[in-house]
RNA sequence: GGGGAGGUGGCGGAGCGGUCAAUCGCAGCAGACUGUAAAUCUGCCGCCCUAGUGGCUACGGAGGUUCGAACCCUCCCCUCCCCA
């Protein structure tokens, strides 16, 4: 099988130009996606066009990751209902690199055959003068053509409308394609499917300044299956770095993924087989309630992003909060698991502590009313324990080896609050 | 330039002198069922506490009328619609 068999089968191919079958078929292609630095960090959204381009690596196509220093100073209309503002430079180099370590991660730099490349716009882009752009880029662009693009349309429709800065950004974007076409050859242009106008913008531009065809392939929307938006969590958005969204987070979000999204997903975000697969869907429908399919989604995306340590600690915590019962548990095994759940401390008070106080003051409930209101609908347990009366008092002799107490707020929300001797 | 409508809790949208911390829908949180899933049902959903016919802050902003204002008046700011 070839990459595009591969993508195929997995869902990848939302929309792709005529001749690009054909074209991986025969020929290694050099192949790019582009990453605006919009945050410090990427999140579970860009995993789709990163792994895609890891895919291609994997069948010998040298992939090329694009960081948009130049194009995240400038900002992307595309479907965005409303002009943004625009961030610093200073805010976009952090950003950059913030996100180059992370895309690195995915891509093998010293492959023989089909090495991947890590490449920045800004390179480029800064050195760009404004006329010399309009004469050697803008004018291969008609008007006409950029207005009539369902991209840009919305905001034209809208009150606000769009500026100037923001119309640009498909130049930019299209002059990219020709930079790396040049300098490697790279003909085909991968995004998702928000990013049509502006690969075919680019393969528009090619085509009458090197008089070549080269190609796009776009990848599908993601949405859940309960119709929000894909990767955000009450907390918001899932982040590859782990500093912002722990590893026993990442793993929980995964694991939480909905029945009718799980082997969809298995299918996206890792490399398992289609025999593998296949036999998790199997072991699902027979067995839902073990939810297999989740269980290896959150471990192979874990380990894609965190590395197998990762793994580990996140089920290592996940094991210690959802399986065995908390109050048999030792505080060495409590331990381990805190750096991954949100945790506090209390100063020791033999007379102990008016539960809702410590699980306002612990950071459980954002306010002691929260805190009461929890308790009564029966929300919260501490140590494995239900509490049913919101005048309780919490005592150090009830703790976990009189050290720790392990609050379970709802389902699934945990948190470790430790006594500590003042 | 002329005329009209409106700005209410995360969003949508009622209320139009007291009983309004504000109907209702969505979103959110918790509970029941189950499986850390979905759907469904139930409860909660401004903050504080000594938990009460309690306090505080809120209905674009600033003043005013009134015993009492989200509701009336004045000015200001902002949005939308129609006519030119």
């Amino acid at each position: 099988m070839d990459v595009y068999g591969e993508l195929e089968w997995r869902g990848l191919v939302y929309d792709a130009t005529e001749g690009v079958r054909d074209l991986v078929a025969r020929a290694k292609v050099t192949t790019y996606a582009g990453f605006d630095p919009t945050a410090a960090s990427l999140h579970v959204g860009h995993l789709l066009p990163i792994l895609t381009l890891a895919r291609f690596q994997r069948f010998g196509h040298a992939p090329i990751a694009l960081v948009g220093g130049g194009t995240g100073l400038i900002g992307d209309p595309s479907f965005k209902a409303a002009e943004r503002t625009l961030l610093t430079t200073e805010q976009v180099e952090a950003n950059v690199e913030g996100i180059r370590g992370q895309l690195a991660r995915f891509l093998d730099f010293d492959s023989a055959t089909a090495p991947a490349r890590l490449v920045n716009n800004a390179e480029w882009l800064t050195k760009l003068g404004a006329i010399d752009f309009m004469r050697d880029v803008g004018k291969h662009f008609t008007v006409n053509a950029m207005v009539a693009k369902d991209s840009v349309k919305r905001r034209m429709e809208s009150e606000e409308g769009i500026s100037y800065t923001e119309f640009s950004y498909p130049l930019l974007q299209s002059y990219d394609f020709l930079v790396l076409y040049d300098r490697f050859n790279c003909t085909l242009q991968i995004g998702g499917s928000d990013q049509w106008g502006n690969i075919t913008a680019g393969m528009d531009l090619i085509r009458r300044v090197r008089g070549h065809r080269v190609h796009g392939l776009v990848l599908p929307l993601l949405m859940t299956a309960a119709g929000t938006k894909f990767g955000k969590t009450e907390a918001g958005s899932v982040w590859l770095d782990p500093a912002l969204t722990r590893p026993y987070d990442f793993y929980q979000f995964w694991i939480n993924t909905d029945d009718r999204d799980a082997v969809k997903y298995l299918r996206f975000f890792t490399y398992l087989s289609q025999e593998r697969i296949a036999a998790l869907e199997a072991a699902s429908a027979r067995e839902a309630a073990k939810r297999h399919a989740q269980r290896e989604l959150a471990r192979e995306v874990t380990r894609l992003v965190h590395g197998d340590a990762g793994v580990r600690e996140a089920e290592a915590a996940t094991d210690a909060l959802f399986g065995a019962d908390v109050s048999k548990m030792s505080v060495a095994d409590l331990l381990r698991v805190f750096p991954n759940v949100p945790s506090a401390t209390t100063t020791y008070a033999p007379e102990g502590w008016p539960a809702v106080e410590l699980l306002a003051s612990a950071g459980v409930t954002s306010s002691k009313g929260e805190a009461t209101r929890l308790i009564r609908s029966g929300g919260i347990y501490v140590n494995g324990r239900r509490l049913t009366d919101e005048k309780e008092r919490l005592r150090p002799e009830s703790a976990v080896e009189g050290q720790l107490f392990v609050v379970r707020k709802g389902k699934r929300d945990n948190y470790l609050i430790r006594i500590v001797r003042g």
